[in-house]
DNA sequence: GCATCAAAGTAAACCCGGTTTACGAATTAG
DNA sequence: CTAATTCGTAAACCGGGTTTACTTTGATGC
C-alpha cells in the first residue's frame, strides 16, 4: 500500500526522465567541448532523421512528429551554423532536401561518439549484462508503444 | 560493429527520451480528460516537490534545480489555476510557503491515478516481472548518476 | 547597535522550441 | 483546364527557461 509521496518519487515515468535528461545532459556536454558550442537536445532529434545520404524535408517533419514550421525553424538554425544544407528536389520543385555538410558529418561523428561514451558509463554503472537487458527491454516497450 | 544509422537509432538516450515522453502525454491526456485541461508537463515537475502539509519555495526551487525565476514562473500560474497557494512564513518574512488548495489536492489524486495507470499498462506490456526489475534497474542508475 | 554581507523573492528582457493561422507556389486528380 | 492537395514559408503567439538587476529581510562580526 503506497502512499502518495512514495509514487511521486518512484514512479517510471520519473525515473525515465530524469534519466533521459541527464542522458542528453553528458553527451551536450561532450559535443560542446569538442568544438559545437552551440549544440542544443532539439538538434539531436532532428538530425537523427536526416540519412547519410540526404532525406526528404518532408519525411524528417514526418518522422518527427512535429509541426513542420517547428522543424523548419531548427534546421535553418542548424544550417545557420553550417551544418545542414538545404537543396530543391529535382523530383519536385516544392520539395527540399535536407543534407550534411562536410561540417554536419564531423559533427554527426563526434555525436555519435559522446552518446556511446555516455552509454558505456551507464553500462558500467550498472554492469553489462544488467545494461543490456535493461536496454532490450525499454526498446520493447517502445515499439509495443508504437503500435498504440 | 554497429554502423551510424544503428547507433543513432539504438542508443539509450533516445529509448528514454521517446518512453518520457510517452509516458507524460500518455498520463497527461488522462489528467485533462477528468477537469484539469491545462496541466503541462513542467506542472507535475512542480507540483512532484510539493509536500501535503506544504512546502518552502526555496527548498521546492533547490530540489528541482532550476533557476528561481522558472520555477516562479510555473508556481504563479499554478495558483492562477487555483492549484496552489502561497503563503508568508511566519519565520522568515522574505519566505513563502507553497501548500495545495483544496482543488489542487484533487487534482494531485486525479494525477497520482493517471500515473499509476500509465505505468500499469506499461507493466501489462512487459509482464510484471520483467518490468518491476527494469524499474529496479533505471533507479539504481538513478541514484548512482546523481552522486555524479 | 550597527554595518555589512548573504539569502529570498520579484521584475524585465531575452532566447528557444513549439503552436496556430494564413498564405503562395507546384503538383496531382478529375 | 480546373480543382484539390501537398510543400514549404511567414507571422504572431505561448510556455518555459535563461541572465541581469533590484528590494527586502535576516544573519554575522565587531
Amino acid at each position: 500500500m503506497k502512499n502518495q509521496k512514495e509514487i511521486r518519487d518512484t514512479h517510471v515515468g520519473r525515473l525515465l526522465l530524469e534519466l533521459s535528461r541527464d542522458f542528453i545532459d553528458e553527451a551536450n556536454e561532450r559535443i560542446r567541448k569538442r568544438g559545437f558550442p552551440f549544440v542544443r537536445a532539439a538538434h539531436i532529434a532532428v538530425l537523427a532523421q536526416v540519412d547519410e545520404n540526404g532525406t526528404d524535408l518532408s519525411t524528417v517533419i514526418q518522422r518527427l512528429g512535429e509541426s513542420k514550421q517547428a522543424v523548419n525553424k531548427i534546421i535553418r538554425r542548424l544550417e545557420g551554423h553550417g551544418i545542414l544544407e538545404l537543396r530543391v528536389s529535382e523530383r519536385d520543385s516544392r520539395a527540399r532536401i535536407v543534407k550534411f555538410t562536410p561540417k554536419g558529418r564531423r559533427f554527426l561523428t563526434v555525436a555519435l561518439d559522446a552518446v556511446q561514451q555516455v552509454e558505456q558509463s551507464y553500462s558500467d554503472l550498472l554492469g553489462a549484462a544488467e545494461f543490456e537487458t535493461m536496454k532490450k527491454r525499454l526498446a520493447l516497450l517502445c515499439s509495443k508503444r508504437e503500435l498504440l
